[in-house]
DNA sequence: GTTAGCATGTAAGGAGTTACATGATTTT
DNA sequence: AAAATCATGTAACTCCTTACATGCTAAC
């Protein structure tokens, strides 16, 4: 019956609605700057899944309220907001701390929303995505031991360079795991819904 | 008719076979090893690509040539090899030099194949993806300016984190590019279809 | 008054993943 | 003889892109 569109567009969605009412057109630039270099969707993507979320009943037009003019019979811009369902929905998907959250597609719509995300999940994404950068570093350099000999100077260097970005990244994980560890002494209560302290994730780098 | 596998998996395999023949299941590993971090492909796009290039062609399978036994009906291991037709379309591959050869699909593999490509190509697509990458580096600084205030430290953590890869990148294309220049002093001629020096990409990073 | 940008959508299709199904060969 | 891994394939499905189709509104 539902689609079932991405859950990468979804939270993408549900996140920014979460911040304030919108319309599909601006929903779409304020998405593809949120996501800046990772991802990009076009409306071919967005308004079949605003039609979905819709149908599902986690986002409503919203009514203008009978301002000053009824506005006879012009209704573009239909301005979407998030339902009761929809915030529920969201905090779902902010709860994921599986792969779901820390794989390629994910992980960057997941970090995007933080600030909207508990420390503890926050913490465990991190981590996830690092193994998982790490098990691919592990794989490449296996792979570049059994076959260096043949390798052509090109291809070594592709290797190299792709390695060293992976190690980057881990870095910049280690960086944040540090960052958020710090900020959380509180290991022994359950689930306070915003332990959330402003304390952001800046680490300077030169 | 044929139904056109997209061109990343088709050159890689082409790239691949030229070297040498190969079954569909090396092929995979070869593959993966060779795309390192970038790609990875799972049978389910191997097979039904090789397929199509059989059926256009461009690739054959391997005549044991009656060696020892005839082998009894086991026909597993299927061996492929280039056409004289594959091997020309893999030439007219490795002449793109458009937008396919350095969008983020097809700059890894192109890359990969740098020795078999002529070195007037590989400058303009080092070119052309460089150029590319500064493009969205405008777009996303752009988007950046526009929002700086209301947004919340992860998220411009985030951007500061995918501005700076991008920049990274540009660096490292700056570096081959220079690298090129200097080894190829013949702005001359025409095609010789190899001035290919073995000269390398090395370029010396802390 | 006409270009540029705002705004909403649909249809078709490309590209590859996942899960499944099957059997041979080597290792333990 | 069981387990691992080699080896080949198919079907269904997901997710997104591209191209199309349409109309309004602001700026030049």
């Amino acid at each position: 019956m539902s689609g079932q569109r991405s859950r990468v567009l979804e939270l993408a969605i549900l996140g920014l609605l979460h911040e304030s009412p919108m319309h599909g057109y601006e929903l779409r630039k304020r998405l593809n700057a949120l996501l800046g270099a990772f991802r990009a969707f076009g409306y071919g993507s967005l308004y079949p899944c605003l039609k979905d979320l819709l149908t599902q009943g986690l986002i409503a037009e919203e009514q203008p309220g009978s301002v000053t003019k009824p506005l006879a019979g012009r209704r573009s811009k239909i301005v979407y907001r998030l339902t009761a369902e929809g915030k529920e929905r969201l905090q779902d998907l902010l709860a994921e701390s599986g792969p779901a959250a820390w794989d390629d597609d994910g992980f960057g719509v997941h970090f995007a929303f933080f600030s909207q995300t508990r420390a503890d999940i926050r913490l465990r994404i991190l981590e996830g995505r690092r193994s998982r950068l790490e098990e691919r570093l592990d794989n490449v350099r296996a792979a570049m031991a059994r076959t260096r000999e043949r390798l052509d100077s090109y291809t070594l260097e592709l290797h190299r360079h792709g390695l060293e970005s992976v190690e980057r990244e881990v870095r910049w994980l280690n960086e944040l795991i540090d960052s958020e560890r710090r900020s959380e002494p509180t290991p022994g209560l359950k689930s306070p819904r915003h332990t959330d302290t402003g304390t952001s994730a800046g680490t300077a780098v030169s």
